[in-house]
DNA sequence: CGCTTTCTGTTAACGTGTTAAGTTATTATC
DNA sequence: GATAATAACTTAACACGTTAACAGAAAGCG
């Protein structure tokens, strides 16, 4: 029932449409994390070394979707909570490398079972289905190369 | 070793996608921006007055995805900035009304042609249908009730 | 009418997002 | 092998995200 002129409304924008989506996600999921005093960063950095184990940093900062500066304040942060521990890199000596420590996949672990809840729920209300066919849009939505990008042409 | 029964990997999570996805959609809109001055929060908020004319900050907030307290900075350095102005509510001394200026509302004509050169580029890079499917289950993701919060039934 | 509750918006504090500049170490080039 | 790029962080500065606490105004209630 909207008869609107303006060619792009908001209502219909991609990104503010990805705004809401990740805010509707988030929201379960950060109140879980409040309880455990880890932001939702620190968590997905601690569910990387998990996953992979030591990391140096460019590679966290890369799976986890952080820029380095960030990733440089909570690398800080999660040192002094005893969560992760670093370490110089063998040969590179520009690099670290990032371990979680046993207290962060206890912490890890203390949660995980929440936190598959929450994604269980996700996938049943919202329809297994729908949602493999929303991640597989995203994922493909990423492999696209962005304009103006002085495409290298060399 | 503590039992490895793994979460969703994080390169299958919807949180995760949906971040990536934003931020393949963001770039560019941010590189238009900053040759502006403007910020992309800033942006939303100015798009939504323009197009909905004089608001609350409430309603602004909604609409345009920000939390109260980040719309109390941008509000102050978009009037700072001359692009909107401020009167107090006519009846609710709480309330203010916020209506964007004609140097706000020039900024966004300036802008508007490059921005909708970038939505024709995602529609067609990525393709018309798979774009309005993928706000279609954005839209239906939003709609969702979130768990943990004891459903009121009346 | 007083009193409490709710609503609207602000401020404060801390963590992150983003860009630019800086440091140290490695690699490339001559 | 000295020097200029390049790479891997780090720091700094500013804006925003998030939560909690706050102040003023309106609404509800006794």
């Amino acid at each position: 029932m909207t008869d609107h002129l303006t060619a792009p409304l908001t209502n219909r924008s991609l990104p503010i449409a990805l705004l809401r989506a990740r805010e509707k996600v988030m929201g379960p999921i950060r109140a879980m994390l409040s309880n455990v005093g880890v932001t939702e960063q620190q968590w997905r950095v601690l569910r990387v070394l998990d996953e992979r184990g030591p990391l140096d940093p460019t590679e966290i900062a890369d799976r986890s979707v952080l820029l380095l500066p960030s990733l440089t304040r909570i690398l800080q942060t999660l040192v002094a909570k005893g969560l992760v521990s670093r370490a110089p890199h063998p040969t590179d000596r520009r690099k670290q490398v990032v371990s979680i420590t046993a207290n962060g996949q206890q912490l890890i672990a203390d949660n995980l079972q929440q936190s598959q809840e929450l994604t269980a729920w996700l996938r049943e209300s919202f329809g297994s289905q729908k949602l493999d066919q929303l991640l597989d849009l995203l994922n493909e939505l990423d492999q696209l190369d962005p304009p103006n990008k002085s495409t290298p042409q060399k």
